[in-house]
DNA sequence: TCTTAGCACTCTCGATAGGAGACTGCTAAA
DNA sequence: TTTAGCAGTCTCCTATCGAGAGTGCTAAGA
């Protein structure tokens, strides 16, 4: 890689951010005027031709300002930028906002993503714990109405699994009391490919048609991702002028309510990353190319050890990377240390 | 209210459905011509004149076409819409992806979700079963991780609502069950009025802190629409010429995006209805401001002696009000009998 | 060698104008 | 009551033009 001298990194990241801000091409004239630089508008021209030609500029037509090109933004993200973090009473403010709903761990996801596309003025993706390894914990048989049962799967990692079951025959809640112990007296502590031993001497078909059903829900587990994924703030981002034009508008709606490319996106972030650090995507890194106007800012929370969920927000390519990346860095931190704590000592 | 001639209303629908479909005004030349009409173009204006000083139709400007006004389209709904069905092929393939997902009854929820976008075009929002009358079935407590714990409180309606919980210590499954055990003894069949006057002769804590949980969270079931909205489709809306504004697309999604507003909408459809028909909202009737630009199709399912959800759509005006009807019936009626067989003999 | 003033050149953007085309409402005849 | 004919109106498209913004280049200055 090419490297520059201090004036062009300097002229690059003023660039940078006064286009996030303004959204209007930068022309060397503004940018010594506003930063109140101290060399001349000449000689800002020529800086900002030479990081034209290398790839980190460019110009929408002869003669107008420079805007930031992708090299451009992943050279700022990358060495530039300040690892800024969240003003102190800000992060109070937040925090505050967590402890107050402090019973309920699915109330922190979803005021997760609140807090994130709240403050990164993006649109904000969160998605629950997720472990690779399933290992059997606990099962619970509850019998809600009729032939419905719901069955919840207790994970040793403390992920939780539900799924709404219709049985063949009316079972009371003791009968399904009664089931749900003889499994869990089987089962405990065994992965999915242990629980494939078991083998059944009772004849009794109720039960046999509960474990087959336990069995393909963990063996699914250990595949997709899964539960629910938290979504805020796409409205935000229909105000920035990249999305003036419906058509870009619509498809990026799509990936975001698409869950498919999120798991993709996502899983990688939980599992490919060796830290904690936090991962920038821009313009998809000629990788998934329907994002190739969008920005992602991702995380993951939680601990290698025992479960790990991702937090990340999603914006144009002009968007405030200093500001996504310190709320990202922080939400995800607090929820590490959130999920840490409740774990006791 | 007016009456018209028959003409006259054969002017209005046709006026309404050639506009639904090309998103512009619909002269007298244009009408006479598409639909082979046995009036001159000359009629055709003079009853289109009547029509607009009514209040159904509007000129956007002096010499244009004419477009139906919300009167018009309400007129439309109310009069002059057949009462299509979904075409055969196309019900038993949907009726086919239920079956395939016919274990859990979430999954119904966001097939519904996806299947009312896919077939309507427009946004779609669906709602969990919910009832006004809770009344405590069964409590189930799983211990996740560390001080965690995950409450699951089944309602006599079937309803299923849960918690997770941060507790003061670390406790196993088995002291988790007997404690369970201990509450559902007590509080079985009670609603929270009467969960409220039992009296606690143990001393023990943790139990009263739990008990104080559960008591919380049922008063709080009365209240709130409780669990997770489904959406979908809402990319679908940004592809019709009414949201090239990128500023009424944002207005519109912050509604899709607004649990609020939403659980106005869907509680009143819910309990308000006297028959289980499907209600169209468009304009927001003059209640709801924000509504002003779109129009919703909401129906409930499920039934009134047990516990009741909403399925609906959201769109444009100018949507296509029978397709949406028709869709929104159809998806009701198919989860009303779903969860009406699953509930057993 | 690096910096900068000066200047010609290029391109967008907004305003203005004009004309084609689309529909209407009205009038008068069938 | 219906309809042909027609004048009138308004939008929309295109073309034109000038102002303004910003550049690259050149040559002089530090």
């Amino acid at each position: 890689m090419t490297e520059f001298t201090e004036r062009q990194k300097l002229v690059l990241a003023l660039i940078v951010r006064d286009y996030v801000e303004t959204a209007e091409p930068i022309s060397s004239g503004r940018l010594v005027d506003h930063f109140r630089l101290d060399f001349s508008p000449a000689t800002a021209r020529n800086e900002m031709a030479i990081l034209e030609k290398k790839g980190y500029l460019y110009q929408p037509y002869t003669s107008a300002g420079r805007v930031p090109t992708k090299e451009g933004y992943r050279y700022y993200v990358g060495k530039l930028m300040g690892d800024d973090r969240l003003p102190t009473h800000i992060q109070e403010m937040i925090r505050h906002q967590f402890y107050q709903a402090r019973h309920d761990v699915d109330d922190w996801l979803s005021l997760s993503a609140s807090v994130l596309a709240q403050h990164s003025r993006g649109a904000a993706i969160v998605t629950p714990l997720h472990t690779e390894k399933a290992r059997f914990k606990h099962l619970s048989l509850l019998s809600t109405r009729g032939r419905q049962a719901l069955m919840v799967i207790v994970l040793n990692s403390g992920e939780v699994h539900q799924q709404t079951l219709v049985l063949n025959d009316t079972l009371t809640q003791s009968q399904l009391t009664a089931i749900a112990a003889r499994i869990n007296e089987l089962a405990v502590g065994l992965e999915a490919r242990d629980l494939m031993e078991i083998e059944f001497e009772t004849g009794n078909p109720v039960l046999e048609e509960i474990f087959q059903l336990v069995l393909a829900t963990i063996q699914n587990l250990e595949v997709v991702t899964s539960g629910e994924i938290f979504r805020d703030g796409f409205a935000n981002m229909l105000s920035e002028p990249e999305f003036s034009e419906p058509e870009k508008a619509r498809q990026t709606l799509e990936i975001f309510e698409d869950r498919a490319v999120l798991d993709d996106l996502l899983s990688r972030t939980i599992f490919d990353s060796e830290g904690t650090g936090v991962h920038v995507i821009i313009g998809g890194e000629d990788i998934w190319e329907q994002l190739e106007d969008t920005s992602l800012i991702l995380a993951s929370y939680g601990d290698r050890d025992h479960a790990m969920g991702a937090v990340g927000i999603l914006g144009p390519l002009r968007m405030s990377y200093s500001r996504g990346v310190s709320t990202v860095r922080f939400i995800s931190d607090l929820m590490s240390e959130l999920i840490s704590e409740s774990m006791g000592s």
